[in-house]
RNA sequence: GGUCGCGUGGCGCAGCGGGAGCGCAGGUGCCUUACAAGCACAAGGUCGGGGGUUCAAAUCCCUCCGCGACCACCA
């Protein structure tokens, strides 16, 4: 739906991995996109998304990429909880960004549009978007996104264009859409009116100009009035000068009249509050039809509006020498002209903004015509108001106070442009008797004089289509409310967009949906971050620091490209794009597949059975996965993609894989208990399934790969498998066994480290002891031997509580526990005691604030009782191990 | 002009009132039979400047500086 302009190349589709293709076409052809029908307690709630139309011409970006990920991950999260999905997949038409194309593309083989007319040129925007429609799709397909591909939608489809005249004629009934002549921001090389949002404002170095205008009789002396514009081309169609009315300098000239140079045009001074007697000379040249504030000033006083520039901003017949000019040289020459008339008073360098087209660039001309417009007065409120009410919920919140602000200043919006290709206005008028009505079904005969009838030559502005993509999609122009898709799948759930179409698309679409529908469109609007380039700036063509998402796909897999991207979103309103990123996701993947395959090539004497924590670690490891699903659950609620990731990424990877799964590997060997092994196994599968299953939404291929490879699954495809319950995996949750594994990682974490300080190969076998304060813990830690003995690399292991210190070893001290290792001949004691001493020095600071914390009575005072605890815990923790360093280097000498 | 966002170790970011964290890069040692797209260990920051609120501030408020977006627009 943002433009982008791939230059008439065709696109090359992105090759699906054979694997990725194969997954893809299995989902399809088992019928998991369509219409959902839901399962679990669930299955009678919808959830569907309504995809942001790309451009039929379009290709796949960045933006895109993130954005479809997004509801990709939302739909497939959704499925697995059992509603009743559907993600709506679409084009639109695009009308000016084709019709651009399309134009290029014949003038490249000499062929204008204007020769072989409308109906030509619309035959070959048919056939334009029958070559490169698909592209987009395609690419869409390619990242596994899981839309209905089976229901394609089209802006300007039959059924589409039904919808779009059945609105405008009830709108143009109730008097909301009706015509006017109007200002309006004119494109002279598009030849079309284009809506204030399309709009795009420059800063250019330009000149204000001061020129005099001779009175048409002297004022108190005055001979003339010297007036400040940027634009002195535009006085050939001035009818006025206007003062702000305090201003003392022109009291006496009000009402008063110039004549106007050149055009010899007697035009009246006249006083009105928007001139800002401060700027420039104070006088300001009316210019009604051409620059809009002169246009509100020329209605209350009722002025004239000359237009003086022609379709192409040419001058028009009627001004000697300067008609059939361009705008440009008309400036030059009416400066030439003043100047040689002694009328040029002086010039000033001035920067102003200018707007421009935003598809041809070119300087859009505020001018005079016959336009469509829709008064939005009685639209606004409703749509403003579901969002007060909370009906409709921003993601970011802030989000919604952007929204509301937009329209709190919403101006009527013009919906007439003069192009070919897209909906053609409904209304029908008879020169004969002067019949006119708007109507959805074709008119040739006059209803009341029989005579042929006209249809109006202008289409709508595409985002008048486009702000019923939500409901238009599912049947409301054929049946109104009654069509079953509508009752079944309405209001949709999550809408997801980039924030530069808020107001162009999202606001539209509350209050299209408002009026025809009755309800709201969506419950939530996602707007994720703006994709920016490396270098912080969005991404371009120009600049050169665009990422074709195409091309990540092919490096890293479609999978990698969706997690990175998700890694990097943030509540903030861009993102810097990193590929850095994506290359960790495609990393993170490949752990994936290689913990699966441990799993895996470990199932020896496999027998099914329910997960059961038998161990210490297991219990720890099922107590983290019940933490993650909740948090997991939670960031869907949220809609926080970026914490999603890193949780997932956190567990799978420094939990399941650097711990869980090589404590698991004492228990899977020749000479394990079997009845532990098989329980091992189980807990193992467990685990990764769930794993697995949570990553789904976001890496569906490889997700789904793996799970095709498990023993025992509870779906046919991992898809529409059932999500992790939170609740009932809560009974797991279990802060003793987490506890016990943070001890028993740090006393093989002491080990690991002595070893590495010293420069020995992990290889070497070493003996340790840990001596612990307390017995139980020591229990404990013997309990759980053999994963020290492994991870440490040991060959042998003492734990008491009356321990010496072994000759030759170093120490790490833990809470309540000294772990010695011994380092026969490798120990260089002195390096060890100033390792020590540095410890002790840092115990010691870190003692001394807390103790200064705690004998404030402030703090004492007023901190919460469960801090203050906390703290006097820690402080004595601190002081013991204190004592206990203090102890030991005094033993070392 | 208005609104909003961001300034945290070399880089990209998380944390948003009570112990400064993650990823990447860089360092050291390892091809420990799931994974070198890997493993282990270690190093690295007075959280943009200043002021305020608080017993307590990276976290809240004000202000300044720097970067950025959006909306409006001055003839």
């Amino acid at each position: 739906m943002t433009a982008t302009s791939e230059e008439n190349g065709k696109q090359k589709p992105y090759d699906l991995g054979a694997h990725e293709r194969a997954l893809f076409e299995a989902w399809k052809d088992a019928g998991y996109f369509q219409r959902g029908e839901g399962f679990g307690p669930d299955a009678g709630r919808s959830y569907t998304i309504v995809i942001p139309p790309p451009n039929v011409t379009g290709v796949l970006h960045m933006g895109h990429a993130l954005n479809d990920t997004i509801q990709d991950a939302c739909i497939r999260h959704a499925r697995m909880r059992g509603f009743r999905t559907r993600w709506i997949l679409g084009t639109d038409h695009a009308g000016i960004a084709t019709q651009t194309k399309v134009d290029k593309h014949l003038a490249a083989q000499g062929i204008s549009r204007r020769e072989i007319g409308r109906e030509a040129f619309i035959a070959a925007c048919q056939e334009w978007r029958l070559e490169y429609g698909t592209t987009i799709v395609n690419q869409i397909a390619a990242m596994g996104c899981s839309c209905d591909y089976a229901d394609e939608q089209f802006t300007m489809s039959p059924e589409f264009s039904a919808a779009v005249r059945k609105l405008f004629c009830d709108w143009y009934h109730d008097g909301i859409i009706y015509r006017g002549k109007r200002i309006v921001n004119w494109c002279p090389s598009c030849t079309t009116a284009i809506a204030d949002d399309e709009a795009e404002y420059e800063d250019e170095k330009g000149h204000l100009w001061h020129l005099r205008y001779p009175l048409t009789e002297p004022v108190e002396g005055m001979e003339y009035l010297v007036v400040a514009t940027t634009r002195p081309e535009t006085m050939l169609g001035d009818t006025g000068v206007a003062v702000n009315p305090s201003d003392e300098r022109y009291k006496a000239l009000v009402g008063k009249t110039v004549k106007l140079p050149l055009v010899d045009r007697e035009i009246p001074i006249i006083a009105d509050f928007y001139v800002d007697a401060s700027f420039g000379t104070g006088a300001v040249k009316v210019t009604p039809a051409h620059d809009p504030n002169d246009f509100a000033m020329g209605e209350r006083a009722g002025l004239p509006k000359i237009n003086v520039f022609d379709e192409s901003a040419h001058v028009v017949d009627g001004y000697g020498k300067f008609s059939g000019m361009s705008r440009e040289e008309a400036r030059e020459t009416v400066v030439a002209a003043f100047e040689e008339l002694g009328l040029l008073d002086h010039v000033d360098d001035h920067d102003h903004s200018v707007m421009h087209c935003y598809r041809c660039h070119t300087t859009l001309e505020p001018w005079l015509s016959e336009q469509w417009f829709v008064a939005v007065d009685s639209l606004k409120g409703p749509a403003a108001e579901a969002v007060r009410s909370g009906e409709i919920t921003f993601h970011p919140a802030r989000w919604g106070q952007v929204y509301l602000d937009w329209l709190e200043n919403l101006k009527d919006w013009c919906i007439s442009r003069q192009l070919w290709w897209g909906h053609r206005i409904p209304m029908y008028y008879c020169d004969e008797c002067g019949w006119q009505d708007a109507s959805v079904d074709e008119v040739e005969i006059c209803p009341n004089c029989e005579a042929q009838v006209r249809q109006d030559e202008d289409v709508l502005d595409t985002w008048f289509s486009s702000q019923l993509w939500p409901f238009a999609t599912q049947g409301w122009g054929a049946f109104g409310n009654e069509a079953p898709d509508l009752q079944r799948y309405y209001p949709t759930q999550v809408l997801s967009t980039a924030r530069d179409i808020m107001g162009l698309w999202v606001a539209r679409m509350v209050m299209a949906s408002e009026y025809c529908t009755g309800r709201i469109p969506f419950r939530d609007v996602i707007i994720h971050p703006t994709v920016m380039g490396a270098d912080g700036k969005p991404m371009s063509k120009s600049r050169g620091n665009g990422v074709d998402p195409l091309r990540l796909m092919e490096d890293f897999g479609a999978d990698g490209m969706r997690f990175g991207l998700l890694m990097q979103v943030t509540g903030a309103q861009a993102m810097r794009f990193d590929e850095q990123k994506i290359e960790g996701a495609r990393n993170f993947a490949n752990k994936i597949r290689n913990a699966a395959r441990f799993v895996m090539m470990h199932l020896d004497g496999y027998e099914a059975g329910a997960p059961e924590p038998r161990t210490v670690a297991d219990r720890w490891i099922f107590s983290r996965l019940s933490h993650l699903v909740a948090q997991v659950d939670r960031c869907f609620e949220n809609y926080e993609f970026g914490e999603m990731t890193r949780a997932l990424y956190g567990f799978f990877w420094n939990e399941f894989c650097d711990w869980y799964i090589e404590f698991s590997k004492s228990r899977l060997g020749d000479d394990a208990d079997p009845a532990d092994r098989a329980a091992c196994q189980r807990n193992l599968l467990f685990v990764l399934e769930s794993a697995l299953k949570l990553l789904h939404p976001i890496m569906p291929f490889i997700t789904e790969e793996i799970y095709q490879e498990l023993p025992e699954k509870g779906a046919p495809m991992i898809i529409v498998a059932p999500w992790p319950d939170a609740a009932e995996l809560s009974r797991f949750e279990d802060e003793a066994a987490e506890r016990t594994i943070e001890m028993v990682c740090s006393v093989v974490g002491a080990i690991r480290s002595a070893r590495s300080r010293y420069g020995l190969s992990p290889r070497t076998l070493l003996c340790a002891c840990v001596k612990t304060a307390d017995a139980a813990d020591g229990e404990t830690l013997q309990a759980h031997r053999s994963f020290i003995v492994h991870l440490g690399n040991l060959e042998k292991l003492e734990v008491g509580t009356a321990l010496e210190k072994p000759a030759e070893s170093v120490v790490a001290l833990g809470p309540g526990l000294e772990v010695y290792t011994v380092l026969a001949g490798h120990v260089d004691f002195s390096e060890e005691r100033a390792r020590m001493e540095k410890e002790e020095a840092k115990l010691a600071a870190d003692a001394a604030k807390l103790e200064k914390k705690l004998s404030n009575e402030g703090f004492l005072a007023k901190a919460d009782p469960a801090i203050i605890e906390k703290d006097r815990a820690k402080l004595a923790e601190l002081t013991d191990k204190l004592q206990r360093m203090r102890a030991q280097l005094a033993e070392i000498g």
